[in-house]
DNA sequence: AAGTCCATGTAACCAGTTACATGATTGC
DNA sequence: GCAATCATGTAACTGGTTACATGGACTT
């Protein structure tokens, strides 16, 4: 079963919004969470509205253009929500195609591996600083409100908090593994 | 382009083996990396060795068996290796069930965050435990010339160290959170 | 007697991605 | 004039997962 239900229904429960809105929300940001695609939106839409757990707000239309139909939760949705928010999270290796290169490491010639795990590296803290940038600006909209619990402000902060937290660490694995290639090369 | 080619490539790379074997042991090790399906597996391998970079080695036959085809990496299926290695790698974010939960967070009571959180950090300690056992196992095994680059083992204790170090930090931000909600609830 | 392991392979199914179609408006 | 933006939706394609088929030996 797919997540795609879950990503939609949390951002509606944020703010009721469009299939278009949608798409774009969930890849704009710079932490693309769950990233929806024009080709799963309308028929996860319509099966979510068919089972109750959206509903069709209000359908703005500018003549010239095709209606802009806006969702909400309901509040069989908001529940359908919380259940699987509280329900035990099974734990997966997410995929990762730098880690599969990591473990091939040892197939090329030490300049390689140094060349392959710096230039990663500069691409973590370039997204780090983007993460950074981005969480100050959230954290200062929230002016020190944001341990609320009930707030989705503290929820977003949260996530920012991992990804950050997660590059750092990632950042200092490639600082230890380029001392053990460089003590040789 | 679908990266189970590597997958395949870089296991035939340490070991020729049998379409059956690569599928158990990229789902046995305690990391598994890089997941392969039956239903992949044949199809890729009769792909691979129409472009030469793997060929049949042997064909072992215990007669009330079908015949296990054992594989290999060919010279041309070494070097696609290597360059793809050595190719820059772009970043990407990866998809987390739990981190989507965290991001509807703010829905729930705290009491069921709290639940949610502490669940997940004790199952995240649990693998961290598989983990450290096995890398202690395999650094045993490598007798302290791990640290050669052109060493398979090497690597291998790379990705371990990698998942330890994500993990660790993973727990660490558990802890953080929890105290945040405990602080409130 | 029933179930698991080996070992290949195919077929059906499901989910994600990309491309197309519409059509007026705005920006270069 | 050409591309991009808004906004819906469908169709085609690609890739991953699950289920099935074969069949003897071994375990419970």
């Amino acid at each position: 079963m797919s997540l795609v239900r879950y990503a939609v229904l949390g951002l509606l429960a944020r703010a009721p919004q469009s299939g278009y809105d949608l798409v774009r929300r969930s890849k704009e940001r710079v932490s693309p969470l769950w990233p929806i695609n024009y080709g799963q939106i309308y028929p996860e839409l319509a099966r979510l509205a068919a089972e109750g757990l959206i509903e069709q707000q209000a359908a703005e239309r500018q003549d010239y253009r095709p209606e802009k139909k806006v969702y909400a939760v309901t509040s069989a949705g908001r529940e359908a929500l919380q259940r699987w928010v509280a329900a035990p999270t099974p734990m997966q290796v997410p995929h990762d195609e730098f880690m599969l290169k990591v473990h091939n490491l040892w197939l090329v010639e030490p300049q390689e591996a140094l060349g392959q795990i710096r230039g990663y590296q500069q691409t973590l803290r370039d997204w780090l600083g983007d993460l950074e940038r981005f969480q100050a600006m959230i954290e200062q909209r929230g002016d020190g409100s944001h341990t609320r619990n009930s707030d989705p402000l503290f929820a977003t902060i949260c996530v920012l908090r991992w990804g950050a937290q997660r590059t750092r660490a990632q950042i200092a694995w490639c600082e230890d593994v380029i001392a053990m290639l460089a003590a040789e090369g």
